[in-house]
DNA sequence: CGATGAGTGCACAATCTGCCTAGTCATGCG
DNA sequence: CGCATGACTAGGCAGATTGTGCACTCATCG
């Protein structure tokens, strides 16, 4: 599944100016705003565009810390068991099952140091996490982004 | 810096709908439409929320595999400019600097593990760049989420 | 008590959206 | 070659939404 160069423009328009409705962005590509909608349409429906969903950050909300938190778990139990209950945890962002020494790997967010201690402490109570090891992340010099993916394929699939 | 109930509503409805428009909103959650107006303007303006970006699944572009991987830097040279290289790389999808063992850890995607091989190549190449270890995420049981989290605020902030 | 911030209801003009039609153009196939 | 198909353009139309302003209420606070 791939986007041609107008795809990659349009989702690049949007993601700079997120609130542009559709006639705005024909303008601004220059293309007529059926065109618009129908490639908006078609790329929510192949799944490239997943959602507009509004854009939370923890740390706006006090949740300065962000911390990678790596886990070996009871095997014979299986992933999806500890994986639902990691769920439960609001301050796990995102769970996965990992190649390595550890098993699982989370992205957890916690108000201060002494948080992210009642954070792990509630990871650690999870029936079948056997033990958990913690990275903190101390700066993000490059944020969560798609956009140069997305610049990328049209040029990957020859235009 | 916290979030009411309201603004906790607001999120959740806009998270599970993102396009409906300001009137709906307020129609759906029994407010006045200014007052939901009122409420996305500080939202946007303190932080919270920091944008409606169009959310693009990498795998929905045919880049399948989710990898992290840890480096160890040049120390003397300092962070900045190895995340400056990093960010240069399309496939390199986030950048932490961390505690622990390693300098960073980074979020990568490619579309094959042998395509994997050519990213981690890439990443080996930036100058400063001493060792790196990968690891892949094998599956995704929790995708990033940041709703339990907002709707947890307001409880914890004693409503 | 007066000030302030937040929310409600209402109104208006300007715009945009959803939907549809008709015509053009390039591609692929029998 | 001739035709069907898909994609894009250019308009059109009715109805809904947005941005903005205004007047009024209510609760909090010094």
């Amino acid at each position: 599944m791939t986007i041609d160069e107008l795809d990659a423009r349009l989702i690049t328009l949007l993601t700079a100016e997120p609130r542009l409705g559709v006639l705005e962005c024909s303008r601004r590509l220059g293309v007529a705003r059926g065109t618009v909608q129908a490639r908006l349409d078609r790329l929510a429906e192949r799944g490239v565009i997943t959602g507009f969903g509004p854009d939370v950050s923890p740390a706006a909300l006090g949740y300065d810390v962000t911390a990678f938190v790596t886990m070996e778990i009871r095997q014979v139990a299986g992933h999806d068991p500890v994986a639902d209950r990691l769920a439960r945890i609001p301050e796990v962002l995102e769970v996965h099952t990992i190649t390595g020494d550890s098993d699982l790997l989370c992205r957890v967010v916690a108000r201060t140091n002494a948080d992210l201690q009642r954070v792990i402490d509630r990871i650690v109570d999870v029936q079948g996490v056997l033990r958990t090891n913690s990275i903190i992340a101390l700066d993000t010099p490059v944020p969560y982004r798609v956009l140069p993916l997305v610049a990328d394929v049209p040029r990957r699939e020859g235009r």
